[in-house]
DNA sequence: AATGAATGAGGGTTCATTCAT
DNA sequence: CATGAATGAACCCTCATTCAT
């Protein structure tokens, strides 16, 4: 991926999103404070105006970002009446963001800010898994999910879509998600339905 | 987890553990030498005896694991002859190396060194991918698999698989995973079977 | 020479002349950051915030030096119509310029900055070279000086100066050299007058 | 000057002259043990084997390389009768050695070893000073030589000869050195007798 | 609100030296 | 005699952070 912030936006939003381009692109720790200030065409200090340090910017943008995922998740996904649909709408969901904003994405999936947020978990682990965990739980509640330790089915469904994604950003995958949307949403139903 | 590196073995080896153990616990960047000359209980010299730099003694560590795994899976996994035993293979080898030797598979599911090779992509991404297409393409070919994107069914075996490992290493699963293969294997199974 | 370098002026000048001393002194390669950060009472920081490296820093100096002597060489020496005056001129020019700035002369005469220029001259070598060539050439072309091998007559003129600067600053002459200037304006023109 | 170490005489000789030629090259702060090991095809133990340091190394080749200029001087210009014979033996025998043995002389008139010896002078400054005052004041008593200032006048023979030498290593003159004995003494004597 | 000079702890790396083999 | 693994002080440089403007 190459870089293209800057330029637009308040400073604050324009330091974020450097910094969320730098951190997916290097990592946390090998991002520098002068890289994002190049990168946002701002100044040291105006970081450190609008953050008290590396670690609080990170902070902010990780929470950013994670409720943003919640939204959607709760718009896209949870809206749907039963698991199928609930398990399409995910796939399309999080394929779709990795066409339009793959920044956003390769955070949500890679992104274990150990420095930022207590535990180690990636925002696809910690917060995916109750999108996931919603899913399975109501439908083996509806007897549409079979009855299979719900873990091993959640790890399924965040599995599939999280490696495909993967697959896609690393550019082994060379078209669009969007076109395997019915695929994936298939194979991961097969493994799940009662 | 907690480190436990050795007073035993070589000074080369010892090195090579520490810093396995240290790259998967901090991350590469975040690991320093003097953090590997302590846990190692080597010194600085020793470390720049026998790397010529901290980049070198990560591209050894690498190649030496991937060789494990692509060993191991050869004789774990592709040495069975239909699809079904394969993937349970598959799924068996991984759980059972996530609680014998948890830094190794770690390593083979996150660490993504890309100042190690050349691409962005992990043990799994690359050389496990081999080894899922081998699955897949030899399973379609004999009608065992049904005929889906190859990518699609790929990524349902290694993203279950390795969602559960992450779910377990990050301490979300509390039994072990040695317990969970046939649901696991049953699950991808139904996924992926014709 | 002892140290006595400024708390005076910027703290860039300060670093500059710092440098300049202890490249004198030691040697290039045998000054280190922490020398120059004590001896002009500045930081690390500061350094590296003023000059990309410890070699740029040098060529910066050097740059700085070549530049003062070329001022110096035209309106000193070159302002001179004949080859005698130009030679005494010469003379005149270094010898009060040992006196009232050793190391400035100092790293004129002997700083082979290998690692700054591409070649391995001395100021003197190469810049004050050309300083002598114009007086000899000019000299020849007029009839004023014998006709030698130019360069035979370079080399007494630059190499009388230095080698007595040098003998000057060594502590083995201990007058100052102002009160050679007849002396050796005269040798040298000795050697070289038609 | 490229190098052409190694491969014969004794380890100790080879050492030795590895280190001349780096010492030359590279300074001697710069030139490193490793440095002198691959130069010469030996061993860091071979090193300390024979001597206790690098500082003892350079001190031990100082001297060889001293004692050497020494004799050369006593045979090759003291044991002439007169000042005008002594000094165009000099400069023949300087300026045959510069073609010969560039590294020896490059030695005898850059290296200013100062933590090998407890001044800062130039082999030629402080041993070649010995041989111009020996030329200068025999030949002033005998009535050949003027009757300026001796260091003056010894400043202007080593001085010349120095300069050309200079040039010559730096590649400003390309041709042999041994052509230009003749005008080089003659230009010498010229400013230096009575 | 914004700037960037200044700071110094800490990073990767080199290298003189020691010593067991 | 000769080797080279091991040591750690010291080197150049980066970077998070502070603060006067």
């Amino acid at each position: 991926m190459t870089n293209a912030t800057a330029d637009t936006g308040t400073v604050r939003d324009r330091i974020l999103a450097s910094a969320q381009h730098l951190f997916v692109d290097k990592g946390f720790h090998n991002t520098s404070i002068p890289d994002i200030v190049s990168a946002s065409g701002t100044s040291i200090g105006a970081v450190y105006h609008h953050f008290t340090s590396k670690d609080e910017l990170a902070h902010v943008l990780h929470r950013q970002l994670v409720d943003q995922f919640v939204v959607l998740s709760a718009t896209e996904v949870l809206a749907f009446p039963d698991a199928q649909s609930r398990v399409r709408g995910y796939v399309s969901m999080l394929f779709r963001l990795t066409e339009e904003d793959p920044y956003f994405v390769s955070y949500l999936i890679f992104a274990r800010p150990s420095s930022v947020v207590e535990d180690n978990l990636t925002v696809c682990s910690r917060e995916g898994l109750e999108v996931t965990r919603h899913i399975i739980v109501d439908g083996q509640r509806a007897g549409e999910v079979r009855d299979l330790d719900a873990r091993v089915l959640c790890g399924v469904i965040s599995g599939a879509i999280m490696r495909l994604i993967d697959l896609r950003l690393d550019g082994v995958i060379t078209e669009p998600l969007t076109g395997m949307v019915d695929d994936t949403a298939a194979a991961i139903w097969a493994s799940i339905s009662a």
